[in-house]
DNA sequence: GCAAGGTC
């Protein structure tokens, strides 16, 4: 029997779960293991994802054969793709000899396309073949030897939904992504150097939309004056400084200031009150992105790339994951154990020496842990073996799990506000009882400001009082780690792709990211303002959403594929003729910005 | 040469 798994890693595990031995051998250079099932010979073989991809036909890759409208009417073909064709070939040579292949791909709906997948190339090699489908929601021993005890059949509607949204994504990113090109070209053939094109896609294009509507709000500001009163209060308790809320006006400011020297001050609001910071829930992918961007400045794309190496050393778990809740087959003793020969071996003693409670967060995604150390280790053998930002990001995770085990902090926020005749003065602090897990997560430590115990009622003086003048601030620019978060909201990508998505746009010249923020180059606010202007839905965030929506109900049976598509088709070919007709007034806007560039390299707006 | 989704 073959059984193939949809990444090296399960492969093995299926091995050592289902037998006591396993031996291991490379067929055109993939690793594949060998043991026994029941009595049974069986190799499981490791893919590396998707082996085929949708393409148009030849003749219709020539960009200036046809209309790019004309895509939408175009058929598309499963070809093998290069970057994996290893596995195909190992995936043919054993499926020759094996009349039995059990599909163990992913629990969700790729693994699910990529099953059938398999089972083309299989067919072609050896007619014959029978399939079973295995789906378990963890790797553990458990699930695996479950899983084969009750293989289950293919389930024909996910792939369909998978492969319509494989054919769409094409479809329509090439129809718009020629036309800007060709658009460009037909005004001015050498605004875009060689190999440059101008791409569209359902989730790059959005993402930029999202970081130039903040941009366009910034440039659109107008900042508004606006006047504070300060002044250091004394009560008996002792002083502090309190302000007021803005006025308007600086003579509504000085009136309110003339009054309060006449006036006894009184303390109207005095609040302490002890909170519960809660620690972090588990660590999954995306949050894993936005606090390595917003903490650590290594950006999103770098920090997944970086828990790659880290994973595939051994030093934490599979960094894609959607899951916050530690599988209960996680032993996080045992983890903690593994940590004691490390720089956080104290603290891990000390968790060890009480009852282990982690936080929750409420996502599972019912195929891989949160993110977690898997090997205790010293900063000196991270860094020989990856270097210095591997480093950061190892100890961020051991550090985000530990917090996890960690009891909250306790904090007394406090709020006092006093009263000169009509003018009230308004003072926050805190006052930190416990450090709880802040001890290990300094990330999100928070300064002991605390202000006298004053009771409500009692007297107080204004010792001094000044008036301030500010200005009403344009919104920062999109950060990282808030990008992130919007395009989780919107549903654009997933969590193994978002961070793909923001680089595509800098790859494309369209943003930077500097200090953890995006800043859109002159070219990505033209293309993308062209964009809202004359096809506002397709770069509108929800677009992706919409259409996952729509691709959803192939999978669940409430829609034929054909229909989907030919809905999904039918749609973008109207925005794609709006788009159209106004496409030389575009490319002349685009031509004059890509003149520049060349002359000057690219440009932030600002 | 176009996309997004797996995976390394």
């Amino acid at each position: 029997m073959l059984i193939v798994a949809e990444k090296r890693s399960v492969a093995q595990a299926i091995a050592k779960y289902l037998a006591t031995s396993y031996s291991y051998f490379k067929i055109s250079g993939v690793m594949a293991y060998r043991f026994k099932y029941k009595d049974r010979q069986a190799v499981s073989l490791g893919l590396s994802g998707h082996i085929l991809d949708f393409d148009f036909p030849q003749e219709l890759n020539k960009w200036n054969a046809l209309e790019p409208v004309e895509l939408f009417d175009k058929i598309t073909v499963l070809v093998p793709r290069d970057e994996t064709i290893k596995y195909l070939y190992a995936l043919r040579a054993l499926a020759r000899d094996e009349d039995e292949v059990y599909l163990a791909l992913d629990a969700d709906s790729e693994g699910e396309a990529i099953a059938y997948e398999v089972v083309l190339q299989v067919r072609a090699v050896n007619p014959r073949a029978r399939f079973k489908r295995v789906r378990f929601n963890a790797v553990t021993k458990k699930d695996i030897v479950q899983a084969f005890e009750r293989p289950v059949e293919l389930d024909l509607k996910v792939v369909e939904k998978v492969f319509a949204r494989m054919v769409s994504d094409l479809t329509i990113g090439a129809a718009f992504t020629r036309l800007l090109t060709l658009a460009v070209r037909e005004v001015d053939n050498k605004a875009l150097p060689f190999g440059k094109f101008l791409s569209y896609g359902p989730c790059q294009t959005p993402v930029l939309g999202l970081v130039v509507s903040r941009e366009l709000e910034r440039l659109n500001f107008k900042p508004e004056e606006y006047y504070v009163v300060k002044g250091i209060v004394e009560t008996e308790a002792g002083s502090f400084e309190a302000r007021s809320r803005p006025f308007k006006a600086r003579e509504e400011a000085e009136a309110a200031v003339r009054a309060a020297r006449v006036s006894l001050g009184k303390v109207i609001e005095a609040r302490f009150e002890e909170t519960r910071v809660k620690p972090p829930a588990p660590l999954d992918t995306v949050e894993l992105e936005r606090r390595a961007s917003k903490w650590l400045n290594i950006r999103a794309k770098a920090a997944l790339d970086t828990a790659e190496e880290l994973y595939r050393r051994g030093y934490i778990s599979y960094p894609r994951t959607e899951t916050t809740i530690y599988p209960p087959t996680l032993d996080l003793r045992a983890v903690l154990e593994e940590l004691t020969n490390t720089q956080f071996g104290q603290y891990a003693e000390r968790l060890l020496r009480g009852p282990i409670s982690p936080t929750r967060g409420n996502s599972d995604d019912r195929a891989h842990p949160p993110i977690y150390p898997t090997r205790g280790a010293t900063k000196a053998e991270v860094e020989r073996a990856l270097g210095t930002r591997a480093w950061k990001l190892y100890e961020f995770v051991v550090r985000h799990f530990l917090a996890t085990l960690s009891p909250p902090a306790i904090v007394e926020r406090q709020r006092i506000a006093v009263a000169f005749g009509p003018l009230v003065l308004e003072a926050e602090g805190r006052r930190i009882i416990e450090r709880g897990y802040w001890e290990i997560y300094p990330y999100e430590e928070e300064e002991d400001r605390r202000l006298p115990r004053v009771q409500a009622g009692v007297w107080a003086r204004m010792v001094s009082a000044k008036i301030e003048k500010k200005k009403t601030e344009p919104p920062p620019r999109m950060s990282e780690s808030e990008l992130l978060r919007l395009m989780k909201k919107y549903g654009i990508g997933t969590d193994a792709t978002m961070q793909d998505h923001i680089h595509t746009n800098v790859i494309r010249g369209y943003m930077r990211i500097v200090g953890g923020r995006c800043v859109p180059t002159k070219l990505g606010m033209t293309l993308a303002s062209s964009l809202m202007n004359h096809a506002r839905p397709i770069i509108d965030p929800t677009v992706r959403s919409k259409m996952e929506a729509a691709l959803q109900d192939i999978a669940v049976g409430r829609a034929d594929v054909k229909k989907v598509l030919e809905t999904i088709r039918g749609e973008f070919k109207t925005f794609y003729k709006g788009l159209y007709e106004k496409r030389q007034e575009i490319a002349r806007e685009l031509v004059k910005v890509l003149r520049e560039e060349t002359r000057n390299g690219p440009r932030s707006d600002v």
